[in-house]
RNA sequence: AGGCACGUAGCUCAGUGGUAGAGCACUACCUUGACACGGUAGGGGUCGGCGGUUCGAAACCGCCCGUGCCUACCA
């Protein structure tokens, strides 16, 4: 008999195998998707959420690989015509503040290289290094079709974008308007209003001082967060009807610093005349509320910022400061001429740019928007009449509270690397031309001498095309026609409005159908404590770190290097003294897909993925053990469901069945973490724990026919199970798989496989699951009894049962041999059940057992004294569920109203309850 | 300020009306011919609090306490 497990070592080493086999899935082709005009499939497709080309792999890109790779896995397997959509995203800042951070190191900026050779170098770093998170995403297993990858800046793109923009320009839904706008001054480009992110409870001052009226000695405090910004206050205003302030209406104030007379002026919306002194200064071009009363009173809007956070010259001799310093030279002037009239701390909230972290500033300027309300409508309609489903349904109030407050999309960024705007000014009659091709005269005059507007577009604008620019958009292509719409879009909930609505919008707009069925949200990967991952905190942990290994050294070296702060090191030091051992991709994805979808966070912990390591690890040792046994029998997979007559056979067939069944609504439902759960406990605590021990004894049986139905239904049940595992982990799956003996022409790959169907691969058998369990239970309570009992294995118990139930006494005689050997025990039939009732005199210092439907004593090997508690604790027991039981049969209207069949349970529990308590009470009043 | 979650074993989390679950950790025993990355048997929870609905609540409703997140505003 060859040894299969001669090439098997004892441990699974996922480090030598995953690389292997996903090289050989991309090399055959697997990962392609057909575009063959006679290939009738059904499709499957998603489109990828485009890792920032500025990316390396981390939990976060792990995770929504893993979770996209099964989904496209399963769907393969099932026969679908797959196309997972890969891609990289340009990223606009994020690029853009990478690059320009190289060139610091070299003593330069962008505006050295100027805007040519700076875009060319960012294309150069590109090239090199952008095909990197690429190339991680495979080491997951990801099954992405890399022949289509795409990128958002290339030709095409450009295409897609130049033509919806100029689209939705012509239908009037893009415009160009000068309004109050985000303006992050180290970034030096306007912001939308999401990539603002809002930092609450700052401590902040609360500053009041005093504007002098024009004519006369009187005075109006104010109260400003910013005092710098009163060098633009255009007015003062209070409440019509604040009493206090009548003798002020029509007058003016005069600004201590510059040479200017300010109207006071009533507003009822913008004052609030409970709030501090009811007065209100007013800066209409550096305040929302203010620039929206400036537009009510025609007041003028005084811009006093220069683009870099300096104080400009409206700012009079405060010209030149940083916005900071000018902050604290304004508190210092009002001082000096006796101005201030207090300081209070105050709690507030403090704009902050998504990207480089800087206070925002509110300016006004001149930028291009998209009109949201049009678009808005139909994407909330098409969640709404379930074109769309997003799951989980909590996020949907979420989406539609967003949609229907929709602002106007500022898409315009001074930024130099992203898709050019596709505006071009005329110096003759100051017309725009907007045109899909390089324009070359003026719309209007004719002019020749044109600039083309030097803004890009946010990065988001050409992702919010991705479903259907990557298949070919505007070009009516074959392979937009056959992928889109896509069916899922699965990403992280915190990108909801940044991209899916907007995706949703778009592809409603331009491709008149929705760009997906579902979305499948997924929560935010942090540390085991729940903290976010981050840098400095020193808690990031490295996918390729969990797949490789890594010392602790290794990873304490790199998150110094990557700026960890004291404490983070000590917590590495502390959290993983031993490093991680190279718990390889499987395991790392196992781990993320157990943590339930509904979850807003991911708390990943290294024990788990240690727990999914040994989990793989006890999936090979099976496998081993399977194939040794199989070697050499003639035995192999048949993509037939054997029907065997043992009852163990039956059994793990029955219970395959139910793990088949589980695992499919699972996947079908997104509840991976459902499907994944149900096949790791079929393997682990039903396939290995019961069927393999129990096999061993139907094998060496020397009973022909058990043999050979034994290792048909080993070998099909394996088989099945590796299929069924296969999205999950796709390596190990492969790798076991091509081990094992298989029908004629199997494909050449488990994931060219069918994925099973439980009423195809197993059989549900009611009576073998009855029977099977209670055979469980008898071998469970002869481990108790030796376990509570010191009882060596060496040594054999024997057991005298009886039962009442004529299918169980077969069973039970029938599986002799398996019992005797998985409890060690040898087996007596006691035909009179009366010799039960009096332990005592029959059976010196007998252990007592009570099963359903079988009872059965432990003699001669017994110390009283450890039956007495052994006893008293299951007495324990019993009187805590016979309890509950018993209370809910004692109400008198449990038996009028609740449903028939849970009133007839709860009786036959009370009475087996009651029944083995009685039992046990004899038993313990004999010892 | 509004909205949305969450609070279940030491830790991280499942569990949408019928006798409280998993992984890890813990205790005892076992190097048994697949696996010590293992096996067997155990211990551990008044399901945040208080009320309500119900025959029955961890689950449904209300209030409170605590924790996160989101949106808006903040002179």
């Amino acid at each position: 008999m060859s040894d299969p497990s001669d090439d098997m070592p004892k441990a699974y080493e996922p480090d030598k195998s995953e690389a292997r086999w996903y090289e050989f899935w991309e090399e055959s082709g697997f990962f392609e998707a057909s575009e063959e005009p006679d290939d009738a499939r059904a499709t499957y497709t998603l489109a990828i959420p485009p890792p920032n080309v500025t990316g390396s792999l981390h939990m976060g890109h792990a995770c929504r690989t893993t979770f996209e790779d099964v989904l496209c896995r399963h769907k393969r397997m099932q026969g679908y015509n797959t196309l997972w959509m890969p891609g990289i995203d340009h990223a606009g800042i994020a690029t853009q503040v990478v690059v320009e951070r190289q060139l610091k190191r070299e003593g330069l900026t962008r505006h050295d290289l100027g805007r040519k050779a700076f875009v060319e170098r960012v294309w150069r770093w590109k090239e090199e290094s952008g095909g990197r998170i690429l190339q991680q995403l495979r080491k997951m297993g990801a099954s992405c079709d890399w022949s289509r990858t795409k990128f958002t800046l290339d030709p095409d793109m450009v295409r897609a974008v130049r033509e919806s923009f100029v689209r939705l320009y012509e239908e009037g839904l893009i415009y160009r308007d000068t309004r109050l706008v985000n303006w992050d001054v180290e970034s030096q480009t306007v912001l939308s209003d999401l990539e603002v992110d809002q930092e609450e409870g700052v401590e902040g001052e609360l500053f009041d001082f005093a504007y002098r009226l024009a004519d006369g000695d009187s005075e109006v405090v104010v109260s400003t967060t910013r005092p710098e910004t009163m060098l633009g206050d255009t007015a003062v205003a209070i409440h019509p009807d604040d009493d206090r302030y009548r003798h002020l209406h029509g007058k003016y104030v005069r600004h201590p610093f510059v040479d200017r007379m300010i109207p006071i002026i009533l507003d009822a919306e913008l004052v609030d005349p409970e709030f501090g002194t009811g007065v209100v200064k007013v800066t209409p071009a550096h305040d929302p509320n203010d620039f929206a009363t400036g537009k009510r009173h025609g007041l003028e809007e005084i811009n006093v910022l220069n683009l870099d956070g300096t104080l400009n010259e409206n700012a009079g001799r405060f010209q030149g400061l940083d916005r900071f310093a000018a902050r604290d030279a304004v508190k210092d002037e009002l001082a000096n001429l006796g101005l201030v009239r207090g300081s209070k701390k105050h709690i507030m909230t403090l704009p902050r740019s998504h990207r480089s972290g800087t206070v925002v500033e509110p300016l006004i300027s001149t930028q291009w928007f998209v009109k949201m309300r049009p678009l808005a409508e139909p994407a909330i309609a098409a969640v709404r009449d379930g074109r769309i489903q997003i799951l989980p349904v909590e996020w949907e109030k979420t989406y539609f509270h967003w949609l229907e407050n929709i602002q106007d999309w500022c898409i315009s960024r001074q930024l130099w690397w992203g898709h050019e705007i596709p505006a071009w000014y005329c110096d003759a009659c100051e017309d725009v031309t907007v045109s899909r091709e390089e324009a070359t005269a003026c719309q209007s005059c004719g002019a020749t001498a044109l600039r083309q507007d030097p803004d890009v577009l946010d990065t988001w604008f050409s992702s919010a095309l991705w479903p259907f620019s990557t298949l070919g958009w505007p070009d009516d292509t074959a392979a937009l026609r056959r992928f889109y719409p896509t069916q899922d879009m699965e990403t992280g909930y915190d990108i909801i409005f940044f991209w899916v609505a907007r995706m949703i919008m778009m592809g409603l707009h331009f491709m008149g159908e929705v760009p997906f069925n579902r979305v499948l949200l997924a929560g935010l990967v942090t540390d085991e404590r729940g903290e976010k991952m981050s840098k400095v905190k020193g808690n990031v942990i490295d996918p390729l770190d969990v797949i490789h290994g890594a010392t602790n050294e290794a990873l304490i070296d790199k998150a110094t290097k990557a700026g960890a702060s004291k404490g983070g090191i000590k917590y590495l030091q502390k959290t993983y003294p031993d490093g991680f051992a190279a718990y390889g991709a499987d395991a790392l994805r196992m781990t993320l897909l157990s943590y339930s979808p509904q979850s807003r966070r991911i708390a990943l912990s290294i024990k788990r993925i240690e727990g999914y390591r040994n989990f793989a690890n006890k999936l090979w040792n099976a496998s081993r053990y399977a194939l040794m046994r199989l070697a050499g029998s003639g035995a192999k997979a048949s993509q037939q469901c054997p029907r065997p007559q043992a009852l163990a056979n039956r059994w793990v067939l029955s219970r395959l069945y139910q793990a088949l069944d589980t695992a499919s609504t699972g996947l079908d439902a997104y509840r991976l973490d459902d499907a994944s759960g149900a096949l790791y406990h079929f393997v682990w605590d039903e396939f290995c724990d019961w069927y393999l021990e129990v096999s061993k004894t139907a094998l060496d049986s020397g009973d022909a026919n058990l043999v050979r139905e034994t290792e048909a239904t080993l070998v099909h049940t394996l088989e099945t199970t590796l299929r069924a595992l296969h999205p999950m982990m796709p390596h190990i799956t492969e790798e076991i798989w091509q081990r094992v003996p298989k029908w004629d022409a199997a494909p050449k790959s488990i994931m060219v496989a069918r994925f099973p169907s439980a009423l195809v691969d197993a059989k549900a058998d009611r009576d073998a699951v009855r029977d099977f369990e209670a055979l469980q239970a008898l071998v469970r309570s002869m481990r108790t009894i030796r376990a509570e009992h010191d009882i060596p294995r060496s040594r054999a118990i024997e057991v005298h049962w009886h039962t009442e139930q004529a299918e169980i006494r077969q069973v039970f005689q029938d599986e002799r041999a398996t019992i005797q050997a998985l409890a060690g025990c040898v087996m007596h039939f006691e035909p009179d059940p009366s010799k039960f009732d009096d332990p005592g005199s029959h059976f010196d210092n007998a252990a007592v057992f009570v099963n359903p439907g079988v009872r059965g004593v432990v003699p001669s090997v017994i110390d009283p004294g450890k039956e007495r508690a052994r006893l008293e604790r299951a007495l324990k027991k019993l009187d805590k569920e016979l309890g509950a039981v018993e209370k809910k049969l004692g109400n008198p209207n449990f038996a009028d109203k609740a449903p028939a069949e849970v009133v007839e349970k709860s009786k036959r529990d009370a009475a087996e309850l009651r029944s083995k308590r009685d039992q046990l009470e004899v038993a313990l009043s004999r010892l």
